[in-house]
DNA sequence: CCTACCGATCGGTAGG
DNA sequence: CCTACCGATCGGTAGG
């Protein structure tokens, strides 16, 4: 192995502690003494990777968002029929907030609740990751529409406003109140949405 | 003046303060030092009247949770009507949301976030008002529905569910992009839902 | 990537 | 309510 690809390996691996922290306490609490600890490195050797404890906040950012990107757009983008693949992406969705090894929960979200009245480059990166989750689902209700799966009598912005809001709920109250049946209830709403 | 009843007022004071950083950045950014700065008081003052971090956090709670009481439920209680009563407590909420003066944001709403994987006192007191909003809201859906305002063919907990996660996400959006006709997006959502 | 260090701030205490 | 202080941790730097 290349000592770039071992140094790209080791990042990843910090980041994925990163995320963890993250996931469960927002990326405020992200303090590079604490990872350091977590990840097994010392301060200066996370220092000599981000450069600063902003950087750190971004690059974990990025790797939430390609795990987002992976776990619950990609495995949906195979189904036959727009409505079916937006569908699936809610499984997968649910299947990502749900899962607690490996992360769970949802570091995006959380971050940008947190950082929703904050200034700055973190903050302005969060936005972007939700304007691009936004065209993602509007392109996918468009289309289910054109494709005549979804009623013509539906504005999609609506649409996606409702399905991120109940998504978001889902887990909001999954984690503070420990319902289990909270999924079911969004994938219940969401399909009834999406009739 | 009685000393208890300038007492009570100095803490307020503090209070609000307090809330204005929780708004804006959420329960754990309250620190003791940061708010002594900003209520003019020192350190070891704050302490002498909460006792510790955790003690300010709660207090803190109570007050948000009394504000929402006095700004958003009290004002609604005079309506005719079940359903008219839950559409002004709508209005009245939407209006705390986006009051930028005077505390604005929702502190309640960012701290159960923040805290809805964590353990301990404040995360129990966070869920503990969330339930308290449910029971509220259930119980004016189910006497709309009683009074024949709201339709017998919807679930209760399907509608608090869906009026809670417009109401969050309309907040989300409002501050993370700035989005001016979000609230009039989510009170049209929530009108419809209970048509 | 490390040890060793910097000034600032954290929650909290002593003593008044 | 205050000043003055405690040990711990913060983000970041020097030097290797």
């Amino acid at each position: 192995m290349s000592k770039t690809a071992r140094g790209q390996r080791s990042v990843d691996a910090v980041l994925d502690a990163a995320l963890e922290q993250v996931s469960r306490e927002g990326l405020d609490s992200l303090t590079i003494g604490q990872l350091a600890t977590a990840s097994g490195m010392s301060k200066a050797g996370l220092f000599a990777h981000f450069g600063s404890r902003e950087n750190l906040q971004l690059a974990t950012i990025e790797r939430a968002r390609t795990r987002f990107v992976n776990l619950v757009i990609v495995p949906s983008l195979g189904a036959s029929g727009p409505r079916v693949r937006l569908l699936k992406m809610i499984d997968n969705w649910i299947r990502y907030l749900t899962n607690l090894d490996d992360a769970g929960g949802c570091p995006l979200g959380l971050s940008q609740i947190e950082f929703a009245r904050r200034q700055g480059p973190v903050s302005t990166r969060l936005a972007e990751v939700q304007r691009e989750l936004d065209a993602l689902l509007l392109s996918m209700v468009v289309a289910a529409v054109e494709a005549g799966e979804i009623s013509k009598n539906v504005n999609p912005v609506d649409v996606i406003f409702q399905i991120e809001a109940i998504m978001s709920h889902a887990l909001f109250r999954g984690q503070l109140l420990s319902e289990p049946d909270v999924y079911t209830r969004a994938k219940t709403l969401i399909v009834s949405l999406i009739a």
